[in-house]
DNA sequence: TCGCTTGCCTAATACTTATAGGTTGTGTCC
DNA sequence: GGACACAACCTATAAGTATTAGGCAAGCGA
């Protein structure tokens, strides 16, 4: 009988493009055996069970979109950088929509450890670093920026921009500049009213 | 035999409970059915099937958000406004992370439209008018700060932040600062920016 | 060529979703 | 107060998915 050439690696990637087609959370190993025309006990011998499939397919999006990021981000600082990343982060979310689901979905923290996720919160913070805030200032960013561009990336790749004319494109132009000057310019870190420093009304 | 006293909304209401305990994509019938000591086939006099329950969960969730954002808002604008819409939709995220996770799922377009979607997009609005912007910056605003406030509920909820010692109500402080500061002082055009090739949209 | 490893198989179990059709509890009408 | 109709819950059944155990054979190394 003719060998259909499984392997992990094989297996991950097909489940990748699996997601991409229906959806992350439609990835079944049943689904997968379909498309390799073999039953499905035979995946359970390169693949564990269900979920190591798909925390496979969460990893592999990872590094992509952490490769994607490092190649977009050479040569730039300021807002140059910020655009690259953040765009690099949407462009994946839209052309990858399962993938990108997939790299949002929560791993165990020692897998986490070992993954791209890592390399991605580097480069946001080595983005900021060029922003020249003090601690905590720095993490505030970082979370603040890390929120606006997953955010949107997750609000647009799930249709919620479809209900108003305006382009997405030009909305997230307009959000890039918004975090920009707020890095530039950041609200001091008092509570109370902002009083805008350095920048008359 | 005893009757369980079973109706569609019982069982959406314990749906959304059984969410918050084990996570939303792991809501099932079978589950819902054992809670109330009842067989599977019962909930079916019900619900339609699965999807009804999920999408009920999910209507409900919306529901329960807008009428505290509502709440939250009485009397107070500007960045009071801005904040406490914001903080209704945190505190909710946290207290009800599969609420909040199903609140986040895609609904069909006319399921949508007839959904408390409707308030939570107009109540954004209302709080962004008060900021005075032109369209389609208001456009641009109303989705950045969703963006950033779902991005937020969301990387936080799902312990995106435990890593870093940085106080997660700090950094939220400083968000809600940092977009009241940039939506009264919004970007024009790139202020003191070359403009850039833009991308084809 | 022998034999061993590995790749894929059949078979079996368990769980979830879903439908069809039967039985019984209970409120309502006379 | 009894009959009845409907609603609520049941049993039985079927299909899809996840997982494990054990078997056979392809094809490489000796």
């Amino acid at each position: 009988m003719a060998r259909a050439g499984l392997s992990r690696e094989r297996l991950i990637r097909a489940g990748a493009e699996l997601a991409d087609e229906v959806g992350f959370d439609r990835v079944t190993v049943s689904e997968l055996a379909r498309r390799f025309d073999v039953k499905v006990a035979s995946l359970y011998s390169h693949l564990r069970n269900s979920a190591d499939l798909t925390t496979g397919i969460t990893l592999l999006a990872l590094e992509e979109m952490a490769d994607r990021a490092a190649d977009a981000l050479v040569g730039l600082a300021g807002r140059d950088a910020l655009a690259a990343l953040a765009t690099a982060y949407r462009d994946y979310a839209r052309e990858h929509p399962g993938r990108y689901a997939a790299a949002r979905a929560r791993l165990d923290p020692e897998t986490a450890a070992g993954s791209a996720g890592v390399r991605h919160a580097r480069m946001t913070r080595a983005i900021l670093r060029g922003y020249d805030l003090a601690e905590p200032e720095e993490t505030h960013a970082v979370r603040m920026v890390g929120a606006a561009i997953h955010g949107y990336a997750e609000l647009e790749s799930a249709g919620g921009f479809e209900h108003t004319p305006v382009d997405a494109g030009a909305s997230w132009e307009w959000t890039l500049d918004a975090l920009d000057a707020v890095l530039r310019n950041p609200p001091t870190s008092r509570p109370g009213r902002p009083s805008r420093p350095g920048r008359p009304d």
